[in-house]
DNA sequence: CGTGGAAGG
DNA sequence: CCTTGCACG
């Protein structure tokens, strides 16, 4: 769907209602629900603010922004394929870092303006019977991986068009308990969406991450043995110098150690994925799509790129530009939004 | 200090600079030190409301209700000694719920305009080096009591007049962990201010606050045999049927058990104490200074009288009056206040 | 329901 | 710094 005058969301669609959680997909390994019979919401959920179209050129603010700053940008001024052909899907990755804060905070109107075919949301840290209920959009089909371990990790994937199947975790319960990666089978295309372990500080968990990547890998190859495979999300490492603001003093901590660097290669290489955003923009700096909340660094750029949109040499003909939406607030990673021809 | 034309601060006091732990009255069991060195200050502190008195009439919030609100009650309307006698002082009580969230909705400028000559804190849930800087007010000696498990109970104590002595606890090391009781030692009486156990949910602590009631009885007796006491706090007990909101469904929760009903008859009785707001309101119903978060129970005066000014019997001939501000919110507790002529 | 602290990032 | 569950009330 390419740009409209006014990109709103296609209204003749039926409204999704699932929030669906079991996978007929094969590859599989549905989440335990556990239903905590769903009474036990909480208060701030009241305090949500509203995402009625009509209001959001005013009332929700992304962090000291109000988004009105995102109406502002120019979010039209895209590359077309190498053969020249404009985009017609839109992909967007986003580590949300808490889905109901960041609902407060006006998340959904981003979703409304961006309007991107396909939405993944890493980091959500909601259970399901905490969701809140104006997750469901009009327009959208949403599903929902849990971790078990209520307030951690988590994801979201909001498309307009229904995939055929739809399959949680990499088969390996140690990972699966986590919610951590969600597969949506397209006619033309996996889309998998990812959010690997952070290693922790001083690296408590590197051993977990490590053993994480040949397993991702091999997933990932497998998939793509059958389609070509579009990896979105938070891939938790800055691969290159050129990816982190400080990478001198960052050569001993979580997302920047030489093993999770290597890991990242070993990914590109082996499944033969191409990082899309670096692909368009190989000498860019200052190119980041997270910053710690300490210190301001995001006011000073002091910040990562640890969010990828990743694609599967296949897909690069249809490749038409990746963009890193730094001006949008709400968390603190920032969108990434990779634009198709397919 | 009777009310002037504007009751402010008397600005020729020297600012007190102390926040002094350090006790030097034989009855003080000084709780211990733990001076994280202070710069472990959290986030939230810079963003504390200011205090500018220039703006106490618009900025400070409390709850869903404005500061001006207070402004435009009538503080002035006391009663006088049995003899006549005008008020000279004036002794408040609050439970604040969190010091440093009550800061945020403005308690200080309660503080400046009430400005009662003594202020008794509780709940402060704040240890030492948490306090925030704003909590030195002019005009003000300060004086702490903390909690050994941060975030729990503590209190504290503003007073225009430096007392003799200040001393804290109970002489029982399993209450003066929790920073639960102040005694400041004025030349004509002593000033009690006091946390007294919760009981808990399902009555799980009921019987520490069984050991706390004789404990804290033979202490104010001790007190009373050298000076009148004044009790000041949150005593953790609706006394009668009509200092609650709904007594039969009450009856086996805290803080409404005639365990607990009973050992605050025992403490008035046998220490001489008069509970003051009762002897001159024996009959009104509905004066409560505690209403629960849930459930729109403030609105609905569904509450708990549980705060309370106590007079050794000495000192009824200097009662004039006491009030209950349930306008003034803040807290789940509003302030109690009581006038003397002394 | 709202305050605090703890763990994770 | 910020969001989450949790303990306590």
């Amino acid at each position: 769907m390419p740009p409209k005058k006014k990109s709103k969301v296609d209204s003749s669609r039926i409204p999704s209602d699932d929030g669906n959680l079991e996978s007929d997909s094969e590859t599989g390994n549905p989440i335990e629900k556990k239903s905590k019979t769903a009474n036990e919401k909480k208060s701030k959920r009241k305090k949500a603010l509203s995402t009625d179209v009509d209001n959001i050129k005013v009332t929700p603010t992304f962090q000291n922004k109000t988004s009105t700053e995102f109406h502002e940008q120019d979010f039209s001024n895209v590359s077309k394929t190498p053969d020249g052909k404009k985009w017609n899907i839109k992909v967007a990755t986003w580590n949300v870092d808490g889905l109901r804060a960041w609902i407060k905070k006006g998340g959904l109107a981003y979703l409304e303006h961006e309007s991107p075919d396909i939405l993944c949301l890493q980091e959500t840290k909601c259970s399901e019977s905490k969701l809140p209920k104006e997750v469901v959009v009009p327009g959208y089909h949403t599903y929902w991986c849990f971790s078990e371990a209520d307030g951690h990790a988590g994801l979201g994937l909001y498309t307009k068009v229904k995939p055929d199947t739809v399959s949680y975790g990499i088969r390996i319960p140690e990972f699966d308990k986590e919610g951590r990666l969600i597969i949506a089978e397209y006619n033309t295309f996996y889309l998998v969406n990812v959010y690997v372990p952070n290693s922790g500080r001083k690296l408590v968990t590197l051993d977990k991450r490590l053993k994480w990547n040949p397993k991702f890998q091999e997933l990932i190859k497998d998939l793509d043995s059958k389609k070509p495979v579009i990896v979105c999300g938070d891939m938790n490492v800055a691969h290159q110098e050129i990816d982190i603001a400080n990478p001198k003093s960052n050569k001993r901590n979580a997302g920047f150690t030489q093993e999770e660097r290597d890991g990242f290669s070993e990914l590109l290489k082996s499944a033969c994925l191409t990082d899309c955003f670096r692909h368009i923009h190989p000498d860019v700096k200052g190119a980041f799509t997270f910053w710690t909340y300490l210190a301001n660094a995001r006011k000073k750029n002091i910040g990562w790129r640890l969010d990828y949109c990743l694609l599967s040499s296949k897909l690069m003909a249809n490749f038409c530009d990746c963009c890193i939406r730094s001006e949008v607030y709400g968390s603190d990673h920032c969108p990434v939004v990779t634009f198709l021809h397919l």
